[in-house]
DNA sequence: CAGGAATGTCACAAATCCGTCATAAGGCCC
DNA sequence: GGGCCTTATGACGGATTTGTGACATTCCTG
């Protein structure tokens, strides 16, 4: 899942330059120079992650990590804070006042990527790990472990990530084009084809029943588009 | 019961950070920047947990730690190390010799806590008997035994590691990068492939039953994952 | 300093998985 | 119904990943 980080900053470079690479390193942005606004954005986007520097308008960045420390919905946010080199006094107030760590500037974007994966390794572990639902269909993520109706389905390695997508997109429609990158990864070259042989045996894993008998097909093909995970089946329309 | 902490530290705002946030979050702090006195009020003042800095003045750390423990008093005293970012000697040095955790500065005192946490769920209730229990294995972390169905189980230091991280983590998947980090250490450079070898001696001192049977492999492999401890070996039938 | 336990690395065997193809089956449009 | 295009399916050889025993080295212990 992509972590969602909400930036508060005014350094118009700085933004470009810490936006650019946040979203190359595949994580969500959410920008704001100002600190009323921030409160607001952090409530609303629900971020996994906030970048705070203590330098901005309309608030100070120590009352902004403040206030998210005494809201219930962001007591346990995240916090990097950004400092002046040097400015002890601000660091150690930052600190006691709940950040989790801090940067100095300037710092490098491989510091920044680093401490964040970091912060979120630690405090976050389950945006690596947790539950999947969709119709009967149960992943945990944490454990590697899928379930059909309570039974345990057994899944190769490609067939769990290609599932995983579709748990995580229920009901969307992916082309084989999509589903290569999303779970093959983007500079992977294979037949398109691949993907109808994966989609076989996730197909054949999933709806295997208790008796050898067939359960009703989740994974719908969609003609000329691609597939997607479906609980209405087709007998809809009927 | 307000656990009481020995914080061993000679920087003075550091003191303040910690002792700041250590007496906010509900402990007892006594604190000196003295090797030598260290020893002394860990006899006398009887803490639960030693936050040891190992830059100190009169006694390095890693001394100070080696002859807490091998004191009987304060042999099983849980020790947190504050060390200098990047100082890996130190690191590896101070977790050979004991400590439990460490800690690089600089840190949040929201993570210090955190640690500190963790470790005295790990190892205080150890003094009330130390157990560690999952599917019929059982760990007594203080005596350092290891029982599978009430029969002792014989185990080398690493795999008696590999299968404490496993028991205070049961059914969670672990990459070989994750059991390096955890149980060798953050900063030591082995092959991969070495987790493997090691999952062997640790299944195989596991699984052995009374008669030189196989009792059901606890260890599960998730190809091109990891390994998990987990009950449900894989035929989960409804 | 010898003896032994513990560890990390290798090399080879075994187990799985993967991608591709050929062919069958299913839909759609005229 | 007859092409024509798209998808389903089973098989297969190669590639990857894991299991396992052996071995050299290191570190203690005595």
């Amino acid at each position: 899942m992509r972590a969602k980080i909400l930036l508060v900053e005014d350094d118009a470079s700085l933004i470009e330059l810490v936006t650019y690479n946040l979203e190359k390193e595949g994580f969500d942005v959410v920008r704001t120079g100002d600190g009323e606004e921030a409160l607001t954005l952090a409530e609303e986007e629900k971020p996994d992650l906030v970048i705070l520097d203590w330098m901005i308008a309309n608030l100070s960045g120590i009352e902004v990590c403040r206030r998210l420390r005494r809201a219930p919905t962001t007591a346990n946010l995240p916090i990097v804070m950004l400092t002046a080199r040097g400015d002890e006094a601000d660091r150690i107030r930052g600190l006691e006042t709940g950040a989790d760590d801090y940067m100095t500037k300037p710092f490098s974007p491989r510091e920044l990527i680093a401490r964040i994966r970091a912060v979120l390794r630690r405090l976050r572990p389950a945006l690596q790990g947790g539950q999947l639902e969709f119709a009967g269909i149960a992943m945990d993520t944490t454990a590697h472990r899928v379930t059909r109706d309570g039974r345990t389905v057994q899944l190769g390695p490609t067939e769990f990530r290609l599932l995983r997508h579709f748990l995580e997109h229920p009901g969307r429609v992916f082309s084989r084009e999509q589903l290569l990158d999303a779970v093959w990864g983007r500079d992977v070259y294979v037949e398109q084809r691949t993907v109808d042989v994966h989609i076989r045996r996730l197909r054949k894993a999933v709806n295997a029943g208790p008796s050898g008998e067939e359960l009703p097909d989740l994974i719908r093909t969609v003609r000329s588009a691609g597939y997607s995970l479906d609980a209405t089946p087709e007998a809809q329309a009927a």
